[in-house]
DNA sequence: GTTAGTGTAGTGTATATACAACATACATGT
DNA sequence: ACATGTATGTTGTATATACACTACACTAAC
């Protein structure tokens, strides 16, 4: 009886705490995909920041672009976002003069469109966009890219899960 | 001559607005990791939240278990994070007390170890991280999984590019 | 040994993010 | 018309993150 004790100094004899940060360290979905975005966001800001643009930024006025005239609620549903993220980020966007507010909606909602100055940053800004993702795809690897955009359009299909 | 301006009513000859807002939106890795990342986060927090810890706290503590003595800056550079990062986010979990200062240190820095609380709470909260696990693989597919993998062993590799 | 360099930790500031709670607007059912 | 329900936007609060700067501690060069 004593032996058991006496050979076995872990305190949970099922799970002891090295076999459980093993599996979490080789396995964990969710520190893999934080670390990448680090890693990722930092990349893109060192590219963009002599545009005056950090790398959420230039991602959220792309999407301002894109779906043309929306409400705060459906670009966070489109970018996966809360309405309460969405209000803050784009506040900044509307100092800097780069999306204004659709003034002729009704009432209850005010659209967010991209404007001139918005147009211009963007053009201007491009280019160190597609350096930073040339040294993206050289930091992953080409064939990590592609799956990548898989990932996200099974993200698509799955609306709201979380 | 008039008609080229005629047909052409953007700012930009060379590169409209819309394809260059098509580009991003279709190819941007930094996007798409940080949608990604954050639609995960969501997911292992709702799991973890009943244990009182967050999706980034959990991963940070078995990173702490994982590297058993390490300072704040081994840690951060493990983790990609900075060194003002890892202080400011170690300080919650010294205050819940999962980990510990090593108090033995010399005198410029002060290691981190995990607690025995820090242990007895990874043993609690990795059955729901576990379930978290299995609805991150359903919602990017068993393959996806591999290449993030393989991608952040690759970030691995490349030390401190960014 | 004094100086110069490097590495570590902390603080100030700004931004990104989510949750909870609220006020308001819209939509329906009765 | 009124009550109920649902969607939108905002604010308070907490956390995650990075950059710039400061304060030390250690190291090496002379």
């Amino acid at each position: 009886m004593l032996y058991i004790h006496y050979t076995n100094t872990m305190t949970n004899i099922g799970y002891p705490i090295s076999e459980i940060v093993g599996e979490v360290t080789r396995e964990c979905v969710m520190t893999r995909t934080r670390r990448i975005a680090r890693v990722i966001t930092n990349l893109y800001d060192s590219y963009l920041r002599p545009h005056g643009i950090n790398a959420p930024q230039f991602s959220l006025l792309v999407m301002v672009a894109k779906m043309g005239s929306a409400s705060r609620a459906e670009i966070g549903r489109a970018n996966r976002q809360e309405r309460s993220t969405l209000t803050r980020n784009l506040a900044l966007l509307l100092e800097q003069g780069w999306v204004e507010e659709v003034v002729s909606a009704g009432g209850r909602s005010r659209p967010i469109i991209i404007s001139e100055t918005g147009k211009a940053l963007l053009e201007q800004a491009v280019p160190s966009w597609r350096t930073a993702q040339e040294k993206a795809r050289q930091l992953l690897g080409q064939e990590s890219i592609g799956t990548l955009l898989r990932m996200e359009n099974n993200l698509a299909q799955t609306e709201s899960s979380a």
